[in-house]
DNA sequence: AACTATTTATAAGA
DNA sequence: TTCTTATAAATAGTT
């Protein structure tokens, strides 16, 4: 959120690091005591900078809210299907778990999704696969030159008609360059 | 950040309480997660819902970072490279956190991806909406045809030009139901 | 669950 | 570092 979006990796260089880390530390404190005021939730964050040292937020105190989620806590949780003992990293690992879970199901969903649009693309690709490539502008002039040849081909056809019936009423097969004229193009056609 | 600035005060409607904790909680997780990440940082989140129920954040884990904080961390501050994963569970959370983050990646790639064809489908839409929506079987009729009527064509403008040829020697315009013939179609429509 | 209009956070730069 | 500023992100209200 600034001059330019930047990579979601380590900061390489040590002193944006730790400008990154104050700079966000304060960001999530922020955040955090938001949500406790706004939602009468309790909350608590605890963050060791590149450097080692603690920082801390806790409504109403990082204690109580470690010792609620940690040990005390009896009522039941949102997420026990996956509890993997009643430990402080088991229910991390549960936690991650869940969210692994969920990200999972949306990464699924997408593939999918993908996955249909992919083949729609294909399926249009292999009906249409030529006029897909063209280019708006240039569709709207193909499709000006069809009607002109559409036109054309009409005006064509009725001269060829006219010509042929005079011709046939000759009675005479009619050549150029030694070949047969074609036979006639049905109008369904045009 | 949104529609309207808010108070900063508890929201009072319990419903909207619950979506303003559930819209947050993710954001909190979200900067959290950042700040982890672009500062290798160990970072611990836990939040109560209104609702009393527990969600939480942790890297490498929620007991981790706080048994560091709250009683273990006898550590001067580490002025070097942050240490990560190096309690027992902290290995495995901090892999689990690993794939979090490629999924994230991967989820975020997938979406990216999806819209992307989305719009190219929407464009090729724009672009040819009646050819789009014909059948396959229909588009290989079509196909046949057109290649029908351009040979059909061909041959007829090569048998119009024979009779304009033979016609015009007589240097006279050819009319038919009093209407002068068309133009020559340019070979190149055919 | 999506969608915007806005507000907020923040990456660079001074 | 602190302040400024151009942009990216979060999100309040809405559908």
């Amino acid at each position: 959120m600034g001059r330019r979006k930047i990579e979601m990796t380590m900061v390489k260089d040590g002193s944006s690091r730790q400008v990154t880390f104050s700079k966000r530390r304060n960001g999530v404190f922020k955040k955090a005591n938001e949500l406790a005021t706004l939602c009468g939730a309790e909350v608590a964050v605890v963050a060791f900078s590149p450097g080692g040292k603690p920082f801390s937020f806790g409504q109403p105190s990082v204690g109580v809210v470690s010792d609620r989620f940690l040990h005390r806590d009896k009522r039941k949780p949102n997420h026990g299907k996956n509890v993997v003992g009643s430990s402080k990293d088991g229910a991390k690992v549960s936690d991650l778990t869940q969210q692994l879970n969920e990200l999972l199901k949306q990464l699924h969903a997408e593939k999918k999704r993908g996955e249909m649009l992919e083949k729609e693309k294909e399926k249009s690709g292999f009906k249409a696969p030529i006029i897909n490539k063209l280019g708006l502008q240039e569709l709207i002039e193909l499709k000006g030159s069809l009607e002109r040849l559409r036109e054309d081909i009409k005006a064509r056809v009725s001269e060829m008609e006219a010509s042929s019936s005079l011709l046939l009423l000759a009675k005479k097969p009619v050549y150029e360059s030694g070949r047969p004229v074609a036979k006639k193009v049905p109008n369904s056609y045009i």
